[in-house]
DNA sequence: TGCTGTGCGTACCGATCGGTACCCCCTTCG
DNA sequence: CGAAGGGGGTACCGATCGGTACGCACAGCA
């Protein structure tokens, strides 16, 4: 889990590179191991000296995307200390920006559990919980808002910023960069105005855990 | 395009059958040609007498599954007749009803495009442009609501379904299906509030068409 | 200078992929 | 009763998949 991926023999470090961008961009099942040995420069036997298997190689590398998002999450805390709602926004911010970068082909973890469809597939597994675990941070973030439910703002939040990041491969990432920010910011403010009246048009959530 | 998938042969109908299934439930490229004949009792070449290649069935597969959501609009719109914003609560509960039913696995279209990156294959391009047509037609239904920018909520309500569907995956069904819900309605109801009033906090989508 | 251990690539493995040649059987009509 | 035609499955094809046996090249040490 708290495996950082520092690859030690130099073929092993190409492998490594070359497989992320690789698995990224062509989605893991379509990157065999020949084409990464290849475009590595390296030889098939290098890759598994460095990497249990295929499977363990595209766990690897879904564990490693995982880490940037966590530290945004971090990073937004510390550069907004005592303002959530602007810690909201950097964090949404950074997402669409990341959402609008040239290449941009979707969060490689959803990617990767629509390509691994078997949920006892460890890949799999390894998206559920880490998704998981970025929920629970996204959330504390929200806590911090003087809102009734904040679960469920956190959970809505999420969900845009899923939405925001498939359509981009379908839509326009444009639209869908600034679609996010202004979504975000509207039912942000909606859950505020909820929490600073007494009578709310909209009803509470009645969401309960799992 | 206006193909209507009705398979002549018994053996092309079962094999039919048996793919949408199969492809819908281990992704596309995961179902092999072999799986499909197996399952359905029929030989291999049952299926090349049906289809042109394994490509065409997905094709026909991913053109099949856009057809029911098409229709799903269509009967919004007849169901509350002059009333917009229920044809948006009908659309909304339709898509959190299927998205909390056992079994579901995200969008097929948005699961095909996933699995097929190339944006120069052909089920990439068909998901793009059966994609395309159902925004428009989300679109015009939005349009009917009296709001300044209506493709705005337009979008940002195509991504809070996109959203809630690939979320279902990760996290809850359940959670995703309240939740978007919930979302739909706070920001239509941000969006009329804006177009009822001459000032707005919130700052107008300067998104324009690509 | 010779020995040894380690990291590397070539060449190959069985399994499985999408796709097809071939033949059989069953129906229909003369 | 026999011929013809079409939809069916068996058995196979080359290509590619993930994974490995093996031998080479070169380092450090004596």
């Amino acid at each position: 889990m708290a495996d950082v991926e520092t690859r030690r023999s130099p073929a092993g470090q190409r492998v490594w590179e070359t497989a992320c961008e690789l698995f990224y961009r062509e989605g893991i099942r379509s990157a065999g191991v020949a084409e990464i040995a290849e475009r590595s420069g390296v030889g098939k036997p290098s890759i598994y000296r460095n990497f249990e298997s295929k499977d363990g190689l595209a766990l690897a590398y879904v564990n490693a995307k995982a880490v940037p998002a966590r530290d945004w999450l971090a990073a937004a805390r510390a550069a907004c200390p005592g303002d959530p709602r602007a810690q909201l926004r950097h964090v949404i911010g950074g997402i669409a920006d990341q959402i609008s970068e040239p290449g941009y082909r979707g969060c490689p973890l959803v990617n990767a559990s629509v390509e691994f469809p078997d949920h006892e597939h460890p890949v799999r597994k390894a998206v559920v919980s880490l998704k998981a675990e970025y929920l629970d941070l996204l959330t504390e973030l929200v806590a911090q808002l003087p809102v009734r439910d904040h679960r469920a703002l956190g959970y809505m939040l999420q969900m845009l910023v899923e939405g925001a990041s498939v359509t981009t491969q379908i839509y326009s990432a444009d639209r869908s960069a600034a679609s996010l920010k202004e979504a975000a910011d509207r039912v942000i403010d909606s859950f505020l105005a909820d929490s600073s009246t007494a009578g709310s048009s909209v009803p509470d959530s009645s969401l309960e855990e799992r």
